[in-house]
RNA sequence: GGGGCGGUAGCUCAGCCGGUUAGAGCAGGGGACUCAUAAUCCCUGGGUCGCGGGUUCGAGUCCCGCCCGCCCUACCA
């Protein structure tokens, strides 16, 4: 058995959850729902990064006290779990759980040898809480830079530069897509510096963890976030051993824009810890709506529970995961979301029920058929409709593996397209056998044919279950066993678009 | 300024180490069927594979330059 450690990145909690956090989310439960179905032991984490400086920029710009906001913010990314159907093991809050301040505490002093304390000064923008070269200006900010002259903490990444290249070239820290490895490896390649791990607590405004031993400095919020990974984990105390270091798979997804902190400064930082280092990370691409950028400090927020309360969470879910190319932005239109659910969910998979609940219930009083004819008749194997029997037999039969596999390739699109793939060979095969046919005709060759059509159906409920678990579940309350009686037909997903 | 990733049929995208007439889904067009959510099934696509060079017997598929979009970064002495 497998033992798995799935975590997503804590997003700072300045406002409130937008699609694409939506999008990280969904995709790690479907790999912890998936790997639970395969059998291995998964923890599936999460969080919010309550300690950013851009916390307290909102608090003020609406204000309130940092706490008071953090709370109320952090309560609305806890908020996206039932909606959204997600399960999670664990919701660290960096600010509120006592596991996190021990944790990073002990991790900064397991990292006592890498840091260093340097003068420097520069010109700073809190909002990205980063240094500009004099006569710049910040590209996404109005809030002119704010010279700074201080003394902080460093932590020597450059002492592992050719370890970590080494580690991400040989695969021992394997990125996914691999346009992100390379990305990374020339990183790299380039050339590490030192980096600052630490502010004054002024600067800070006295937000966050003061540096141990250091009570005028504060962690500079990315080294205290990447610590929640371990933290959660009841690092604080050592009990993390069993998830991180005894983890078969430790796997991290987050966005493209912090692929470095990940798959750099994170694994440098694990290797100054002695701990074991991440396994997997697997990388996504942001979105954009109706082609335009999403953040959370300005721009279309397209609301998650919005959505899923106006579209339903299986057609958000379905959009997520099925229109969302590997490698590349990927724009959200409403119409979008509604062509894919209509198409696929709606057309496709809920008519296939619909349409095998009508066959059985017209035919065989609603009475599920067995798979094979009661009476064996070895003549009537090679009929034209064989052919057609093997196709599905055949999909069906590759079906669990191909999602297996895209999954392992952090291929969503993919995975999804495996589970339909299954739904068009059942529609093809209704049209080939032709039970309405069969029923007028040659009575005795139908019962097989719905048996099989209604073993489809849960099978694929089976498969659909990591990607759209609610709908899954309906679906297979619908599939009744041999000999069972089936509910009365009703479309399991109504249609979003107009009525057509 | 540097690094990376994209730019393939109207739309969304696939296209391992270069190799027969460049693919899928959706949309569009034609046909079939009637069990089903007016659904499904079958047939139908001739797109300078961003632009310009180059390597090669042969290049979306490799090299160079340029254009557009996005991400990261900009000697923390």
């Amino acid at each position: 058995m497998t033992r798995l450690l799935l975590s997503t990145t804590i997003p700072y909690v300045n406002g409130r959850p937008h699609l694409g956090f939506a999008l990280e989310l969904v995709q790690a439960d479907v790999l912890a729902r998936h790997h639970r179905l395969r059998g291995d032991e998964v923890r599936l984490q999460t969080g919010t990064d309550d300690n950013s400086l851009k916390n307290v920029q909102a608090a003020d710009a609406a204000g309130v006290a940092v706490g008071d906001l953090v709370d109320r913010n952090a309560a609305e990314f806890a908020r996206l779990a039932g909606p959204l159907s997600l399960r999670f093991d664990d919701f660290l809050r960096t600010s509120a759980d006592p596991r996190h301040r021990a944790g990073v505490e002990r991790f900064w002093r397991a990292c006592a040898h890498d840091l260093y304390r340097k003068h420097y000064e520069g010109l700073y923008c809190v909002g990205c809480e980063h240094f500009y070269q004099p006569g710049e200006r910040c590209p996404e900010h109005e809030a002119p830079l704010q010279r700074v002259s201080e003394e902080n903490w460093f932590f020597r990444l450059s002492r592992h530069q050719e370890r970590l290249y080494d580690l991400i070239a040989g695969g021992r820290i394997r990125i996914e897509p691999a346009e992100r490895r390379n990305e990374v490896l020339a990183f790299v390649a380039g050339g590490l510096t030192d980096f600052s791990v630490s502010r004054s607590r002024a600067r800070a405004r006295g937000w966050g963890i003061p540096v141990p031993g250091d009570p005028d400095q504060v962690i500079y919020v990315w080294w205290d976030a990447l610590g929640y990974y371990l933290t959660a984990l009841e690092y604080g105390t050592g009990g993390h051993d069993r998830w991180w270091g005894r983890a078969d798979r430790r796997v991290h997804l987050l966005g493209k824009s912090v692929l470095r902190f990940h798959a750099v400064y994170w694994p440098a930082m694990l290797l100054s810890a002695r701990e074991a280092l991440p396994t997997d990370i697997l990388v996504h691409d942001h979105l954009t709506v109706n082609g335009r950028k999403i953040s959370k400090s300005g721009g279309p927020a397209v609301d998650p529970l919005g959505l899923v309360a106006e579209y339903g969470v299986d057609a958000v879910r379905w959009w997520l995961l099925r229109d969302v190319p590997r490698v590349g932005d990927a724009d959200f239109t409403v119409e979008r979301l509604i062509a894919r659910h209509d198409d696929e969910l709606a057309n496709g998979l809920g008519n296939l029920v619909s349409r095998v609940a009508g066959l059985v219930h017209r035919y065989r009083d609603g009475v599920v058929p067995a798979v094979r004819a009661s009476e064996p008749d070895s003549d009537r194997v090679s009929e034209p409709d064989s052919d057609r029997a093997s196709e599905l037999e055949e999909v069906r039969r590759r079906a669990p593996g191909a999602v297996a596999e895209a999954l392992d390739a952090f291929d969503f699109r993919r995975a999804t397209g495996a589970v339909y793939e299954v739904v068009e060979a059942a529609n093809r095969y209704v049209s080939r056998t032709r039970p309405w046919q069969l029923a007028r005709e040659d009575s005795a060759r139908l019962d097989p044919v719905l048996g099989t059509l209604v073993e489809t159906c849960r099978e694929v409920a089976g498969l659909l279950t990591p990607f759209l678990p609610d709908a899954a579940a309906r679906i297979a309350a619908r599939c009744a066993g041999p000999g069972e009686r089936l509910p009365a037909p009703a479309p399991v997903f109504p249609r979003l678009g107009g009525a057509a």
